[in-house]
DNA sequence: ATGGCCCGTAGAACGGGA
């Protein structure tokens, strides 16, 4: 089985990639982030068409998070939540469902803007809050994955230019703080499972020519408790999704597991 | 050089992204 997530900034532009992609490598489920779509656009019946069954949770303009599932491998996403029960939220950036006995959450961390910004409290508060709700899920060791676009460089071999960006919202200590308090509660970086080459990211600005020159950040992250690690078989980033023609500025990452 | 580009909502610029 495979378990992708993609940050597609607007499904809507990025539809024809997705279905493209999914018609040459069947990804079994796979978590989208920034979709910018009310619930009612959302492309049901062209994923439909494409094999794929939808959780999904949207407003207008920003945010918006999804789950798509491949009806033939993996059926339906059962036991659907939306949103974290303990932040309320009008920022649709979190989904959660069950599929083929693993929960999946996709999830779109704030991106906080600058250390000095309202949004940069948002931020810390937001994954405090998620903390907080993940803690007792995971105390039973049932397979989870959390992943999205967690705007977090782990740490510096994830920044293109460390220097430039010591101390700066996505690398900032406090936020690498949060990411570490994640993995203290028994969650996995499944690309740092295996030897990787270096200077593999996942988000290249739009400017500067940043993909051809590779300055990028690895931001988009799958986290899976101890109970998927010893299934968990690669971690890839889908580095040819940023070359096409209108691209998004993510690649998507996909775990292959037993 | 503190912007460059892309997207949505607009129906011109602007907020937001990272």
């Amino acid at each position: 089985m495979q378990i992708a997530t993609w940050n597609v900034n607007s499904l809507k532009v990025r539809l024809p990639q997705l279905l493209d992609w999914l018609s040459r490598d069947p990804v079994d489920v796979v978590c989208l982030q920034e979709t910018k779509l009310v619930d009612a656009k959302f492309p049901i019946d062209a994923l439909a068409q494409a094999g794929y069954a939808a959780a999904y949770s949207g407003q207008p303009t920003y945010n918006g998070v999804a789950i798509l599932t491949r009806r033939e491998t993996v059926g339906e996403p059962s036991d659907v939540a939306i949103g974290n029960p303990l932040l309320e939220d009008p920022q649709q950036r979190l989904i959660s469902a069950t599929v083929a006995g693993v929960r999946v959450i996709s999830a779109y961390f704030p991106n906080g803007q600058s250390v000095d910004s309202d949004k940069y409290v948002y931020k810390l508060g937001w994954i405090d809050r998620l903390l907080e709700w993940l803690q007792p899920q995971l105390a039973d060791g049932a397979p989870l994955a959390l992943l999205g676009d967690f705007n977090i460089a782990p740490e510096d071999r994830d920044v293109h230019d460390p220097a430039a960006w010591a101390g700066q919202v996505l690398v900032s200590e406090p936020e690498r703080e949060r990411f570490r308090a994640l993995e203290a509660l028994g969650l996995v970086d499944a690309f740092r499972l295996f030897e990787q080459p270096e200077k593999f990211y996942t988000w290249w600005d739009y400017r500067q020519m940043a993909f051809r020159r590779n300055m990028g950040l690895r931001i988009d992250h799958i986290l899976v408790t101890g109970a998927l690690r010893g299934r968990v078989r690669e971690c890839r980033i889908e580095r040819e999704m940023r070359k096409r023609e209108q691209p998004s500025d993510h690649a998507p990452v996909v775990v292959r597991i037993d």
